[in-house]
RNA sequence: GCGGGCGUGGCGGAAUUGGCAGACGCGCCGGAUUUAGGAUCCGGUGGGCAACCGUGCAGGUUCAAGUCCUGUCGCCCGCACCA
């Protein structure tokens, strides 16, 4: 057969055909191990780019293998469709955000489509439509029964840019992690969710997420942040006050020579209160309200601070110690108030000596059991014996930690505690476009959760875009006016709207359960599709998302939702596609159009060369020649397949095979072996293409062997046309058709080796003389280490290269190698 | 500062358990075919004339090290005045 391969033809073609006959479309089925294989969902940005096509090429093979091993995967997609772009681009062009969203899903359904990802689109989904956004409000009204939801007034980020606040995660270096503005700081009434309820929880089952990256596991337990100490109580001189700290360091409360608040403290307000201090805390504080958050939190910030008036009292040898407020101790950390040992701390040595203020020295190295403070030119932080503290005097430091936390427990003079870096989760958005919060505030009743027969609060259609700091669902007065659904009387809504975090820390469950109008998902159904066995998306990710989707599904379990407290078993984290080494972005650009790829190669081109250039987790940069190569390759298997379509000859005779013909079925059998597991166990595509590509090698060559067995080279060009369908599907399933295959290469199984096959009679034996190569010999396959020495000894080249040698030892290694050891 | 990762030809990368370094592809060189170009096919391609030398650098363990250990340099990522 002599045909050319038409890639865009091709692929139309079998993309239609798996359309109509709903090839990839999955349900229940409990005879049958199921496989949830998931890509994070896109922001309808209105364009896919690279990212998106590694992202999905990635999980395509993997869905597509698993489908041919016989499991019933189920492989969805949606759209993360609430967000901000939208608002903007509603502002830019006066164009709704729900139109400007739908056309750009249609636009990249369409993409997706002509990349040939084998999704189940019956079960698509899209966060911005009333029938997902009415669960995103149950689960809202789930927590808050819970009492996971909560509002208070708070110090949040705000982004002035967005006009909106900002959860802690999204704030990057002090500025929007979106925009990249710096943030404000302003005090709000904001809704959060209570994820440090979990905070432990969320720690501690990292530990059962062995298929997940480290990296991830690290960073997740970074942000989470325990750390443990005792909080301390200080008594307020002339006063039953007392004030507490935290610390890590109980060993050096000896040595505490001062007190730190952190500026905005509520009790500072009260100590200075009518002294002649006042004024200048005022100023003080003023001063660093205007700070940006970039600067206040900056390691390299001149320390500051100033003595407000007041002491409190060591509890544990008397002292006097005096009270500071200062920039770097932070409120919302511990208490927000921090013992000041300059000695054994070294910001807290830095703050001491710039203002003077005395130091105690309570730690001792071992060998030097007399540091003197006015010796010191930093503060003295590592293992030592302890000096000047009473009873615990010359005990170790590590020891002394324990030692003095017992003390103060049992003098009731402190606690252990555990402290967490992570704060509750901010939600409330004063945008638009966005989950409405499911609230509404009576003038009798105050805040009251709306009916769940109530659901979806809609998003109104009769809004201004004018952007100006509060949500713009404020200017509706169909939305605002309410009533109460407890006592019927005046009521207005919430007017934020959710974090679009909180509606994609459910979309994994809403897809084993799309088209249920009453629940959230069915709990049955959802049992049987959960958890999420292969989880593929970007390490940008790592904490947001992951964290979220996390507390969310233990949630879930808690409440009785699902069987799983957690919702990805495996995690796959690719690299970014970059171009010249540095990220596509429009604004350098440097953006390769995967449509104007697909239109010049085709989808398969396009797919081999994402999967092959790199490992997946690795970041690839894009080279326009490898994808020429790529191509290329798909037309050398092309003509090949072809060229031998009319090949006779259905089996043959293992016993009737040359040396040469076993040396073919070897390569045959191995590569099935080899694909099979970079597919399966490592996500090795890179090295999966690249051994598809020597069997295609192999068998160029064998076909132009006349001595050729017919039946051998058919089986061998199935099984590249087999193996390479993940990658390549459309191309492949061509193939199948045009060599007469009846049944679709997706339907067809996966093939398994021959381990018979793999064997060898000779192996090649590498001939080493103390470790360097000399040369290779033949021997026969399976010989013992003691019978490979007997061969060895008896070939030619041992007895060249030992000749008049003091041969010391002979190493021999199975199949493999000799070395001989020579000395002199 | 703390935590994690990575350094291999001209380039992307391979070497799965300590056992032939550089698979596969790109690029490059030469040849065939072609009026020419493209496409295709064949051969070559780490360095060195060679002995040999080669996986960031310096040591170590081992019969044997890209792989293990110690130190060091460089790059990337995350967290960071978190008490």
């Amino acid at each position: 057969m002599n045909k050319k391969y038409e890639a865009q033809a091709i692929e139309a073609k079998w993309q239609q055909k798996w359309e109509e006959e709903k090839t990839f479309k999955v349900t229940e089925d409990p005879d049958k191990e199921k496989y949830y294989l998931l890509e994070m969902f896109p922001y309808p940005s209105g364009n896919l780019h690279m990212g998106h096509v590694r992202n999905y090429s990635i999980g395509d093979v993997v869905a597509r293998f698993k489908r041919m091993k016989g499991y019933n995967v189920l492989h969805p997609m949606g759209w993360d469709s609430f967000g901000l772009p939208a608002e903007n681009a509603a502002i830019k062009n006066q164009v709704h955000p729900v139109k400007w969203t739908l056309s750009n899903m249609e636009n990249m359904r369409r993409q997706l489509k002509s990349l040939g990802i084998s999704y189940d689109w019956d079960r698509e989904v899209a966060s911005c439509l009333p029938d997902y956004y009415k669960f995103t409000q149950w689960h809202f009204l789930q927590l808050y029964k819970h009492g996971l939801a909560y509002k208070k007034k708070a110090a949040v980020n705000w982004c002035p840019s967005c006009k909106t606040v900002l959860a802690n995660e999204q704030v990057v270096d002090g500025a929007c992690e979106r925009c990249h503005s710096e943030v404000e700081k302003k005090n709000l009434s904001q809704w959060f969710f209570k994820i440090t309820d979990y905070a432990q929880r969320l720690l501690d089952d990292l530990d059962k997420l062995p298929g997940w990256p480290s990296k991830v596991k690290t960073m997740q337990e970074n942000w989470i942040g325990r750390s443990t100490g005792v909080e301390i109580d200080f008594k307020l001189e002339n006063s039953d006050k007392t004030i507490s700290v935290f610390t890590t360091r109980p060993d050096t409360v000896y040595g505490v020579t001062f007190m730190v608040f952190a500026p905005e403290h509520p009790i500072v307000e009260e100590l200075v209160k009518g002294t002649e201090y006042e004024d200048d805390v005022k100023a003080f504080q003023k001063k660093m309200q205007s700070l940006s958050t970039v600067d206040r939190t900056s390691g390299d910030l001149e320390k500051e601070g100033m003595f407000i008036g007041k002491y409190v009292i060591n509890p544990l040898n008397g002292d006097r110690v005096q009270l500071w407020i200062t920039n770097y101790v932070i409120m919302d950390y511990g208490t927000g108030a921090v013992m000041g040992v300059p000695t054994h701390d070294q910001r807290d040595f830095e703050f001491a000596k710039k203002y003077g203020i005395d130091m105690k020295v309570v730690i001792a190295p071992e060998d030097n059991p007399d540091l003197k403070v006015e010796d010191m030119a930093e503060a003295f932080v590592d293992e030592g014996i302890l000096v000047d503290s009473d009873r615990f005097n010359g005990i170790n430091n590590k020891k002394a930690i324990e030692a003095i936390a017992d003390y103060l427990e049992e003098t009731k003079l402190g606690r252990r505690v555990v402290n967490f870096r992570l704060r509750d989760w901010l939600i409330s958005r004063q945008r638009y476009w966005g989950a409405p919060i499911p609230i509404v505030y009576c003038d009798h009743c105050g805040t009251v959760p709306v009916p769940e027969e109530q659901l979806p609060v809609l998003l109104p259609t009769d809004v201004e875009f004018t952007a100006g700091g509060d949500s713009p669902l404020k200017t509706s007065e169909s939305f605002m006016d309410t009533t109460c659904p407890i006592c019927g009387g005046h009521a207005v809504r919430e007017v934020d709207t959710m974090d679009t975090f909180v509606c994609s820390s459910w979309y994994f469950l809403r897809y084993t359960d799309p088209k249920n109008a009453e629940e959230a998902f069915n709990r049955e159904v959802s049992d049987y599709w959960m958890n999420v066995d292969q989880y593929i998306g970007g390490v940008e990710h790592a904490i947001l998302h992951l964290m979220y989707a996390r507390f969310f599904q233990k949630v879930f379990y808690d409440l009785g939702l699902s069987k799983s407290d957690e919702p990805f078993r495996n995690l796959l984290t690719q690299g970014m596609v970059l171009m010249g080494g540095s990220k596509m972005s429009k604004s350098l650009g440097n953006v390769v159009s995967p449509e104007a790829i697909i239109d010049k190669y085709g989808a398969d081109t396009a797919r081999l060369f994402i999967l092959f250039a790199a490992p997946p987790e690795k970041d690839l940069e894009w080279n326009d020649a490898a994808v020429e190569g790529c191509y290329r390759f798909l037309n050398r298997i092309w003509r090949l397949v072809l060229a031998n379509s009319d090949i006779e000859g259905d089996a043959y005779q293992v016993s009737d095979l040359t040396k040469e013909d076993k040396d073919v079925r070897r390569k045959i059998h191995s590569t099935i072996k080899k694909v099979s597991e970079d597919i399966n166990d490592r996500f090795n595509f890179n090295t999966a293409i690249s051994a598809i590509m020597e069997l295609n090698n192999t068998l160029v060559a064998y076909a132009e062997n006349e001595k050729k067995n017919n039946a051998l080279l058919k089986e061998g060009l199935e099984a590249v046309t087999v193996l390479l369908s993940p990658f390549a599907p459309h191309i492949c399933e061509e193939l199948w058709q045009l060599t007469g295959h009846k049944v679709a290469i997706v339907d067809s199984p996966w093939p398994e080796y021959d381990k018979d096959a793999l064997s060898v009679d000779e192996v090649e034996i590498v001939l080493q003389v103390n470790g360097k190569l000399k040369g290779k010999v033949m021997a026969p396959a399976g010989l013992d280490r003691g019978g490979l020495e007997d061969f060895i000894k008896d070939e030619d080249m041992f007895k060249t290269l030992t000749d008049g040698k003091n041969v010391i030892k002979i190493v021999c290694v199975p199949n493999k190698l000799v070395n001989i050891v020579i000395k002199g």
